[in-house]
DNA sequence: CATATATGCAGGTAATTGCCTGCATGTCAA
DNA sequence: TTGACATGCAGGCAATTACCTGCATATATG
């Protein structure tokens, strides 16, 4: 998969609260979508167009309109790679800092 | 916390780079990270001042050199509200689609 | 068919980004 | 103090981004 893509994905606001949309209730159409959304539908688009690059969202056309569904798994392997790693050593890189700090005010 | 930031912060590989170096080896200075960085040291020192900004490290200064090192509870939190939340739902997420794309080879 | 609705596509623009160069400041060690 | 080293700060520039407007296409409905 393709980091980059995910994070710059993830990197913006409107597209961030376009995924809260969609979990709150999964599968809504473009037009559903910018009701929410105070910018105009074409940029919409542009911004969902990115989170399926990103393989953050799915979608089927169903008639005129086009559905659009989260795909959660690039935001777990985001997970393992990313805030795993940190999480495991957590203590002992806070611990770290604390160490130097000590040393200064000595 | 500002979620925004970090997330401006992640989106550059660079400076998940620096993240990753400074997980190897917490606490170094800017000169060192520069050895493995393939960029300037003044480009090194912004995409730093990002991560700073983002709370992502902390720095401390010992006499002309300058310290570096991760905080891991930013990304701790961005993980518990923004993929815990994904992860939960996950299995009815993916169910959502599938349903909808069955429905369409009918 | 005629009309309204849902989406697609092509450009334009102002703001932001990421990199650079050049120069200034602060610190250590001989 | 002098020279080397570590970092700070300012400005410039090309690429990218996030909006927008205008128009085209496809589908449902009367």
């Amino acid at each position: 998969m393709d980091d980059d893509m995910v994070f710059k994905a993830l990197a913006d606001p409107g597209r961030r609260m376009l995924l809260d949309r969609l979990c709150e209730k999964n599968g809504q159409t473009l037009s559903q979508l910018c009701e929410t959304m105070d910018m105009k539908r074409q940029s919409v688009t542009q911004h969902l167009g990115l989170l399926e690059q990103a393989n953050l969202i799915s979608t089927v056309r169903r008639g005129r309109e086009k559905l659009h569904f989260i795909n959660p798994v690039p935001l777990y392997e985001v997970y393992e790679r990313w805030i795993r790693k940190f999480e495991e050593g957590r203590l002992s890189l806070l611990h770290d800092l604390k160490q130097e700090l000590e040393r200064n005010e000595k």
